[in-house]
RNA sequence: GGAGCCGUAGAUCAAUUGGUUAGAUCGCAUCCCUGUCACGGAUGAGGUUGCGGGUUCGAGUCCCGUCGGCUCCG
């Protein structure tokens, strides 16, 4: 069960502040969504997490059915105690990974699209068809046949599969399983993904046997009718939240359109997520369509290759210049890595393949974006935007 | 004192019987990463082949000298 509660609606923008209580505490909205794959922020503690203004996790389906499986999991009480996570919980559905290990990975693309110039090898003119299936999977009506990137096994995972998992791990909130259509896939593609995208959503709504929150997702790709189609359809299901997937298109003009195209089929009081978005300069945009959460990998996947965010933007920690660098990572943060460490250290760390600097970083990142995010929330607040 | 082996990019090593612009890996530099992939991807810089001479149309490769390293014998 969720609750939740807008306490101020923008009137600039869509943009609003809401309260999103379960049943392990509530948080503010809107509110980044730190991204524990296999029930762990990958280098940090959950009590490190905490520090990290962090106060809602999206651990994933697919991942641990894999390892350790989802029995163990229950066993264990399920994820909150697993993982010693006292605040709200997600878990998406293993649909993106339909995607990610299917048709993402046979065209090297990720689901938004990087355009080429002219003549850079064709790069764009593979395209995803009708009856293609992905190398190594394949995509049916039921659900999907998978092989196991761990050993090799045939798995399938269709809806009633992945909630029935997903109420093994016990999250606060779960996400119906959908398929993440790949950006070169042809309109009667996408058509015929979003009509399965939908059944499977029902079916899901009637797997469901517990009362965690279950949110329909929204698919359709970069095409007005057929977000608008996925928006009123999943919207009038009555899901208690809101999943929107990617394909987002090409730019950040792309993603705005769709967004805009989606929200107002999608009931104004329940609580709107958007699947893998947030880079800080996309997040008040982002925002200011009414988007009340959105998970991403970025501060944590970035800091374990080197990376910094901060107000002077992007700093490489593998760059030899910072080595005699003794200033913090950013002079106004408050984390525990600017308090205590300087660029020099973290630098030395990185090059030498030494995982804490990974793990000071992803610190700083995670605390670096939830305090983005609280400004955004105190810019809602103060009517600025 | 004598004999032998070795010397090629910052490092470790390749390079047909002498034959185009001397390669690979690691490291280095710049960039990339959006419902996860820590140690990944793209691009780039880097060489008087220890040094000097000779043979040859042509030498990293063959010959002589020299310097340095290693091994063995006295």
């Amino acid at each position: 069960m969720i609750e939740f509660r807008i306490l101020k609606q923008s009137k600039k923008s869509g943009a609003r502040i809401g309260i999103l209580k379960t049943t392990h505490g509530e948080i503010e909205t809107p509110s980044l969504v730190p991204v524990a794959t296999r029930a762990a922020i990958k280098t940090l503690t959950a009590r490190e997490t905490e520090r990290t203004k962090s106060r809602i996790l999206i651990a994933n389906t697919f991942h641990l059915h894999l390892r350790p499986g989802e029995h163990i999991i229950k066993h264990a009480g399920g994820l909150h105690p697993f993982m010693r996570w006292n605040h709200p919980l997600m878990t998406d559905s293993g649909g993106f990974q339909v995607f990610s290990l299917g048709f993402g990975k046979d065209m090297g693309v990720g689901k938004l699209l990087k355009i080429f110039p002219e003549g850079n090898g064709g790069k764009n003119k593979e395209t995803v068809r009708t009856h293609h299936q992905p190398k190594e999977m394949k995509i049916a009506d039921e659900g999907v046949w998978f092989r196991s990137p761990i050993d090799g096994r045939k798995l399938f995972l269709g809806p009633k599969e992945s909630i029935k998992i997903q109420e093994s791990l016990g999250a606060d909130i779960m996400f119906a399983f959908d398929e993440c259509t790949p950006p070169l896939a042809t309109r009667p593609y996408i058509e015929r993904s979003l009509a399965r995208t939908h059944a499977w959503a029902k079916i899901c709504l009637d797997a469901q046997k517990t009362k965690q929150a279950l949110f329909g997702i929204v698919q359709g790709s970069h095409f007005k009718d057929l977000r608008e189609k996925s928006a009123k359809f999943i919207g009038g299901l009555g899901f208690p939240g809101f999943g929107i997937g990617g394909d987002l298109g090409s730019s950040k003009e792309d993603m705005l359109k769709i967004l805009d195209w989606t929200m107002p089929h999608l009931a104004e009081e329940k609580p709107r997520h958007l699947l893998g978005i947030g880079y800080l300069q996309d997040m008040e945009a982002i925002i200011k369509t009414g988007i009340d959460l959105f998970d991403c990998t970025v501060p944590t996947h970035y800091a374990r290759r080197g990376i910094a965010f901060t107000a002077l933007g992007k700093l490489n920690l593998n760059r030899t210049f910072f080595l005699k660098d003794k200033k913090p990572l950013d002079k106004k943060c408050s984390c525990e890595t600017c308090a205590e460490y300087t660029r020099d250290y973290i630098c030395h760390l990185m090059r030498a393949g030494e995982i804490t600097a990974m793990r000071l970083l992803t610190f700083h990142n995670l605390f670096y974006f939830n305090t983005f995010v609280e400004g955004i929330r105190d810019k809602i607040k103060r009517g600025k935007i």
